[in-house]
DNA sequence: GGAAGTTGCCTCGGGAAACA
DNA sequence: TGTTTCCCGAGGCAACTTCC
């Protein structure tokens, strides 16, 4: 028996195999395809041919399989049943049953203000789905998307604007946080108290070195405009997570400028007031984001759905 | 003799190589 | 890089063969 390379084999010469497995009789089994009764002839000779094996002998009954043709028969019958079945695959999400684990790209503010809600949703509607957050520097976030890494990053990501799908989640803008008893300032900030005052900035990974983010940050558009007023804060602190900042303004003098819908959730927190910037900042927008390899996955699109059902105002 | 399978030859289309 | 030429395989036509 000549042993077959699979990269010999032409589909189309299993489907003919089928075709006469089933009528047992090459006119029959050529009209099934298509084909004239000639063409099915020819394409059982090239079978004969790659397996070495007559396959079908004309008896009166008609053509009567082989052995080594009923040996066959079985697995390239499941094997064109399995590819059919995975080309036609319905791409079907059920968040009832799924047990997917989504990867999501957020900041420790986004931990904050979005994991919570989410993590509640999903136990009640796909109580099988599991979340992974992933803090990467800002400048890896196209690679982890490209490499299939990460399903969604939320938060303004001025970097991700190009080449990305993205929906508005909502406006915000900035406030300034301060310690309660602050010596220096009260109830409203100056221009001139602001700049004099030192300050713990936040700077995520990355941030720093992104053209994208240094161009759009709200840092670098204050800088702008104390230069313009021929004035400079200092920037005493800088660190790369939010979550600490509350806790260093509490006890220091230090001047934070933090995203107001964060403040939300320090209100239970003593000791800190928030102030209106003394200057003219725009709001940003917050934005879901996805790669265009996830846009049609229905897996994807349904948690798109569910953070905006969350969170678009 | 008719039905059905086999085979030689032809056309057509696609891929590879050669060439301007 | 685009065009032409050559080669190969698939499929169809028609003649031939085989079998009942």
């Amino acid at each position: 028996m000549t042993k077959i390379d699979v990269t010999d084999m032409d589909l189309n010469l299993l489907t003919a195999f089928q075709a006469l497995m089933q009528d047992r009789n090459v006119t029959r089994a050529g009209l099934r395809l298509g084909l004239s009764q000639s063409s099915m002839s020819h394409a059982l000779t090239r079978l004969r041919k790659l397996t070495g094996d007559p396959l079908f002998v004309r008896l009166p009954g008609g053509m009567e399989p082989t052995p080594y043709a009923l040996q066959i028969d079985t697995p390239i019958r499941e094997g064109l049943a399995l590819m059919q079945a995975g080309l036609n695959r319905v791409t079907h999400f059920d968040p009832a049953t799924t047990d997917r684990t989504f990867q999501l790209l957020l900041s420790d503010i986004g931990e904050l203000v979005y994991l919570p809600q989410l993590i509640v949703r999903l136990s009640q509607i796909a109580p099988g789905a599991n979340l992974r957050v992933l803090q990467l520097p800002r400048e890896s976030y196209r690679d982890a998307f490209i490499a299939g890494n990460a399903d969604l990053a939320m938060g303004f990501l001025p970097s991700l604007q190009a080449g990305f799908y993205q929906q508005r989640l909502f406006d915000d803008s900035y406030v300034c946080l301060a310690r309660a008893d602050h010596p220096r300032v009260g109830k409203r900030l100056t221009l001139k108290q602001f700049a004099a005052e030192s300050h713990v900035l936040i700077e995520p990974a990355g941030s720093r070195y992104s053209h994208a983010s240094a161009q759009h940050s709200t840092t670098s558009l204050i800088e702008r405009y104390l230069a313009s007023k021929n004035m400079k804060r200092r920037i005493a602190l800088r660190v790369p997570h939010f979550m600490v900042v509350p806790s260093i303004v509490q006890q220091t003098d230090l001047l934070a400028i933090v995203p107001s819908y964060v403040m939300a959730y320090m209100k239970p927190m003593p000791g800190l007031k928030t102030l209106p910037l003394p200057i003219d900042v725009p709001r940003f927008e917050v934005k879901q984001f996805w790669h265009e390899r996830s846009h049609q996955d229905p897996a994807n699109q349904w948690l798109r759905k569910v953070v905006a059902e969350l969170f678009l105002q």
